[in-house]
DNA sequence: AAAAAACCAACTAAATTAGTAGGTTTTTAT
DNA sequence: ATAAAAACCTACTAATTTAGTTGGTTTTTT
């Protein structure tokens, strides 16, 4: 499993976007400023989600980026996986082949675990953390007031 | 986050000492050849497992490993945490201040998924994976037939 | 006395991550 | 036209971590 900065920055990144780019496109500079993410590296997270079709973008000055889609429809899980993190924890990619090509003693548990973490992240959407400010465990239909963050 | 190698190893090995330990010790070497794992990167897990006493070790030729607690008793979750391996997927550990010492935009994201990783390993213990070969989606009461192993 | 095992400390190679450097291209505004 | 703002692109680098190795010692049994 990897989950690590890279993936943090890009779900914080991307909800930096939900937030703050309703009306124009935001500049990966303002994202840089406002979350603390080094410029270039930014730059090579979002060549990731542009070629996944998580965002749009808009060249020359005042452009920036923008979502793709509605923020209802972008799903955390989507992120990671644009990013090139993943959440599974096996072995063996879900091979079930790392024990002598045979599927090992504790393949099962890993399986389950990353379907676990997987379903989890694919029922969250941005439009949830913008809504809960990130606060999920009671999430769906509990509607919070929408907060001005940042 | 971390879950690699590591922990798997360490959940393996543990689970080879709860299937053929139930009579004798059993030596890191036999783990070694039967899981096709180092024995010193072994010896060097098994030193953290005993630390934090969920083996006990016998020395001397026929000596070994013994699981300190009925393998009912012993969860998923301390054999990761023993060897150091960190279900928590927060960049903060928790602490909450990632950001100008603030929570940050997606802190109750990843303290959300870690409690819910934590919580899912914390209630899997060694006789579950005994009894169901690893195989725990459907866990708890449902009993299946104890199989011979390896 | 010999062998089997735990126990221990230090080192190493490979991989990965986060970040840097140094550009080019496109587009807007003056 | 020119300058500036931004995306876009490639390659490099420092630091960290992981998995594994080496070379022992101590304890206990046969
Ligand atoms: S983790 Fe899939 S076979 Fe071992
Ligand atoms: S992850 Fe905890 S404050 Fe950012």
């Amino acid at each position: 499993m990897k989950l690590t900065t890279r993936g943090r920055y890009a779900v914080t990144a991307m909800l930096d976007l939900a937030i703050h780019g309703e009306m124009q496109p935001v500049s990966l500079a303002d994202i840089s400023k406002r979350q603390e993410i080094s410029l270039s590296y930014l730059e090579q997270l979002f060549a990731k989600l542009r070629r996944e079709a998580l965002v749009d973008s808009v060249r020359g000055p005042g452009g920036g980026y923008r979502l793709a889609h509605d923020s209802e429809a972008i799903f955390v899980a989507q992120i990671i996986d644009a990013v090139d993190e993943s959440v599974d924890v096996t072995n063996c990619q879900g091979k079930g082949n790392c024990h002598h090509g045979e599927v090992c003693l504790t393949h099962h548990l890993w399986q389950d675990l990353s379907d676990r973490i997987h379903g989890f992240l694919s029922g969250i959407s941005l439009a949830d953390l913008v809504d809960n400010r990130g606060r999920v465990a009671a999430r769906g239909s509990d509607t919070v007031q929408k907060l001005i963050l940042q």
